[in-house]
RNA sequence: GGAGAGGUGGCUGAGUGGUCGAAAGCGCCACACUGCUAAUGUGGUAUACGGGAUUAAACCCGUAUCGGGGGUUCGAAUCCCCCCCUCUCCGCCA
C-alpha cells in the first residue's frame, strides 16, 4: 500500500512506476474515483453530522417536542441510508484498488521488461571446468540413492520428490549451517506457522494477485465440491508469517532493527509454469528455506544498509559453500508490485550451464508495513511505519543442485562441502549404492 | 465437538442506552524545578478518512472506529442475532 497523499501529489510518478513495472494500473482512473468518493463522502458526513446533532438535542426535549423530532429523524435516517448506499460500492472499489497500486522503484533500479534485462553487478568464484563428463543432480541423486523424483511424482504429482538417505542429511545440514550463522549474527530464529490467514497474505502483498500461487486450505468432497474452507493458506515463504509477526503492533524504536529469520517449508502451486524448468529439483511445489526478515526505521538510508547486510549474509553462505554466484539488480519489469529495490543471487548450476536464481533480496520501504500496520514510536513520540526487507539465506533442495553438481567426482561420488561436515557426522563423501542410514 | 468467562487506547484496566473517543494508573512527549542522575509538578498523548487555516511540522471542524458483521433505537462500548479469537473445564487426539 502506498501513501495516498503522495499519489495525489505526484500521480505521474506512480503511472510511470506502473508502466516500468509492467503493471496495469490507471492512476487517473483511480484519482477520478478518489474524487467522486470524496464528494459523496462529504455529503454523507454532512448528513450524519446533522443527525448526530439532532439526536443530542432530543435528549434535552420534553415529551411533546420529542415525538415531533423523532418523526423528523426517521425520514432523515432514510435519506441518509440511501446516500450511504450510493457510497458503499465506491468505497469498496476504492479500497480494492489501493491494494494494487505499485510502489515507486528506487532510481537505481534498471528499467527493463523482464528478467532478461536484469543487470549483473558482481560475480564471485570461478565457473569450473570438469576434466570428465559431469552428471546432473538428477542422475547423481539417483545413483547415490538420495533423490527419488519418479516416486515423488507417483505419490504427490508433478514437481514432487523424495529426499532420502544422505539427501535428507545434506538438506538438514545446509539449513542448520545457515541458521546457525544467522543466529551468531544476532538474528532471532523462528519456526513459524506454515499456515497463514488472509491478513498475512495480503499484508505481505502476496494477495491480491498471487492467489493462484498459494494452496488454500479447505475440505473438499471427493467429487471436488468445496464443503468447508478455512481462512488459511500454505505459505510460499516464511516471510509471510515472520513479517506478520508484529502485525497491528507499535514497536519501540530502541528495539529496531528487528533481525529475524524463519526456517520453514514453502509451498508453491507454480500455476502457469507448465513446461518450465520441469527437470529435476529446480522448480518444485515444496521446499525448505531459511529466510531473513528485517523490520527497521522508516529511513531509506537505514533500510539500504539493512539491504546490503542481508544480501551479504546470503553471499557469505555461498562463499562458505564455495559455490560461484553472481548478483543482479532486478529490473523494473521483474520486480514486484511492492518492492522498491531487489537483488537476485544466482548460483552456478553446471547442468544448466548457467546461473540459476537461488536467492531474492527485497526492500519494500513501508509498502508492507502499511498493509500490516506495523509502526514504531519515534524519538519524538511520533508513530511511523517501519521499513521491511527480506532475503533468502538458503533454499533447499534448489541449492542441492549446485552442491551436488559442483562437488561431484569422476567416480560418481560427491564430496561434502567442508563447512557442512560437522552437520553430517564429520563425513566427507557421499558414495553410490550405499545407504548410510543402515550402515 | 460440549459448557462457562471474556475480547475497550502503546500497556493495565473502569465503564450496561444520551457531550464516552472513553475514568484511573503505567508508559511516552513537552515544559518547569533541580550540581548531574533520580524524584516531583503542570500540560499533552488512539487511529483512519474528509474539510478548513497554514504550508517544513504545529492547529481547528466533522465523520467513522471500543474483536468483525448485521439488527433494535431519535441515539449503542453498553441491548439483540451471527461469526472470529482468547482463557477455564469436559471430550477427542499427535
Amino acid at each position: 500500500m502506498i501513501d495516498l497523499n503522495d499519489l495525489r501529489a505526484r500521480p505521474d510518478a506512480y503511472q510511470d512506476a506502473a508502466k516500468k513495472k509492467r503493471i496495469t494500473f490507471d492512476v487517473q482512473g483511480f484519482l477520478k474515483l478518489d474524487e467522486r468518493r470524496r464528494e459523496l463522502l462529504a455529503g454523507v458526513e454532512k448528513m450524519r453530522a446533522e443527525k448526530n446533532k439532532a439526536s443530542r438535542d432530543i435528549a434535552e426535549m420534553d415529551k411533546g417536542a420529542r415525538e415531533i423530532a423523532v418523526k423528523e429523524m426517521k425520514s432523515l435516517g432514510e435519506l441518509l441510508k440511501k446516500k450511504e448506499g450510493e457510497l458503499a460500492p465506491l468505497e469498496d472499489e476504492w479500497t480494492r484498488m489501493q491494494l494494487v497500486i505499485p510502489s515507486i522503484p528506487l532510481p537505481n533500479v534498471p528499467v527493463g521488461k523482464d528478467e532478461a534485462e536484469n543487470v549483473e553487478i558482481r560475480k564471485w568464484g570461478t565457473v569450473p571446468a570438469f576434466d570428465f563428463q559431469p552428471k546432473d543432480h538428477v542422475t547423481l541423486g539417483q545413483e547415490l540413492d538420495i533423490i527419488d523424483i519418479p516416486r515423488g511424482v507417483k505419490v504427490a504429482g508433478s514437481r514432487s520428490y523424495f529426499l532420502k538417505n544422505d539427501g535428507v542429511r545434506l538438506e538438514m545440514a545446509v539449513l542448520l549451517f545457515t541458521l546457525d550463522r544467522l543466529i551468531k549474527k544476532g538474528f532471532t530464529p523462528f519456526l513459524p506457522p506454515l499456515l497463514a490467514n488472509y491478513e498475512a497474505m495480503m499484508g505481505t502483498s502476496y494477495f491480491p494477485g498471487g492467489e493462484e500461487q498459494a494452496y488454500a486450505v479447505g475440505v473438499q468432497h471427493a467429487r471436488g465440491e468445496q464443503i468447508e474452507s478455512d481462512d488459511a493458506y500454505l505459505i510460499g515463504t516464511s516471510e509471510v508469517s515472520v513479517a506478520s509477526y508484529h502485525r497491528d503492533e507499535v514497536l519501540n524504536i530502541d528495539e529496531l532493527p528487528k533481525r529475524y529469520c524463519g526456517l520453514s517449508n514453502c509451498f508453491r502451486r507454480e500455476a502457469g509454469t507448465y513446461g518450465k524448468d520441469t527437470h529435476g529439483l529446480y522448480r518444485i511445489h515444496q521446499f525448505q528455506k531459511v529466510e531473513q526478515v528485517i523490520l527497521c526505521e522508516n529511513d531509506p538510508e537505514v533500510s539500504a544498509a539493512m539491504h546490503r547486510e542481508i544480501l551479504q549474509n546470503a553471499e557469505e553462505v555461498l562463499q562458505a559453500l564455495e559455490l560461484p554466484y553472481r548478483v543482479v539488480d532486478v529490473c523494473t519489469g521483474d520486480i514486484g508490485r511492492g518492492q522498491v529495490y531487489k537483488n537476485d543471487i544466482e548460483t552456478w548450476m553446471p547442468s544448466r550451464k548457467n546461473y540459476g536464481e537461488t536467492h531474492s533480496c527485497s526492500s519494500f520501504h513501508d509498502f508492507q508495513a502499511r498493509r500490516l500496520n506495523i509502526k514504531y514510536m519515534d524519538r519524538n513520540g511520533e508513530k511511523k511505519f517501519v521499513h521491511t526487507l527480506n532475503n533468502t539465506c538458503i533454499a533447499s533442495p534448489r541449492i542441492l543442485i549446485p552442491i551436488l553438481e559442483m562437488y561431484q567426482n569422476r567416480d560418481g561420488s560427491v564430496t561434502i562441502p567442508e563447512v557442512l561436515r560437522p552437520y553430517m557426522g564429520g563425513e566427507s563423501r557421499m558414495e553410490a549404492k550405499q545407504c548410510k542410514s543402515v550402515r
